[in-house]
DNA sequence: CTCGGTGCAAAGCTTTTGCATCCGC
DNA sequence: GCGGATGCAAAAGCTTTGCACCGAG
């Protein structure tokens, strides 16, 4: 489709343009990582993202993975979350609109929301306390009513 | 201190009440470890406290400390932070008001911040989306400025 | 007396690191 | 060709688990 090849030209174009101001090689793995990511709709771990692309037959190792998912986070394509399982969760954040998430203690279903006036207390507190705040975490945690809670663990 | 010690009081009895309510052992160990944490006024590391009590020559074991702190952080004495670092931070929540936590990137300092809004923001997230909101973690991470921010890492 | 809890050490998992090789620039 | 980047595997760091012993109920 058109609009997803708009899409993936626009962060490959982001993602060159953050390489090049940094002196970073544009290697065809960090390229292929970044196109890996775009392709998924979940929030994933590190492992699975790796066995995704060895699935594929594509030759990259853990290192690597880790070293361009750092990247892709400080150039603001990839966000990375702490969910609280001591396991690390990432989700493309590109052309994404600002949300924060809602995560079951019994099923661990994760539901994203978006609420504005959240942004109102980052300025506040940022303003209040002298930081300048580049991000923020929200996380609710409890537990799903009326619609159908396994309390079995999803892969999320 | 006088109110010192019906804060130590108070505490033991919601613990006691818990575990009698789970059916499980009042353990001296479980009990010196409630007290040790609230005689901290930090965010500490599980190995941070294991060493405290090593130092104090009482014998406990790193899994009585793991086990000891969900418990804990069940009853809602203790509260459990992923702040980022891949590592748990935990702190006393007994007789705190809540609060929430801003971290600086460069030199890791945690400040603290209290914004009543965010419990509007809760109730009407948990009640649109369905979900039995528990409890929370709100994170803003940036960067201090103005105050002497070292950019070198404290122990936090 | 029972069996849940503990200490200790080994194992498990995610993430980092060291090093030889590779390839973008 | 140089030096950054990669792949691989070993190592590191936090947390969990297995097992024999202990002690709370």
């Amino acid at each position: 489709m058109q609009i997803g090849q708009n899409l993936n030209e626009e962060i490959r174009r982001i993602f060159t343009a953050y390489l090049e101001n940094k002196s970073l090689r544009k290697t065809p793995e960090r390229f292929a990582i970044l196109e890996e990511i775009y392709s998924r709709n979940d929030h994933f771990e590190v492992e699975s993202l790796y066995v995704s692309m060895k699935n594929k037959n594509y030759r990259v190792s853990r290192a690597t993975v880790y070293n361009t998912l750092d990247l892709l986070v400080e150039c603001n394509l990839v966000s990375k979350h702490q969910f609280g399982k001591g396991i690390s969760l990432y989700e493309k954040s590109y052309g994404y609109k600002q949300h924060d998430h809602l995560i079951c203690t019994d099923c661990y279903k994760v539901v994203e929301f978006c609420d504005p006036r959240l942004q109102n207390i980052q300025n506040m507190v940022g303003q209040l306390l002298n930081f300048e705040i580049s991000h923020h975490s929200l996380i609710f945690y409890g537990k799903c009513t009326k619609e159908g809670c396994t309390e079995r663990p999803q892969n999320v």
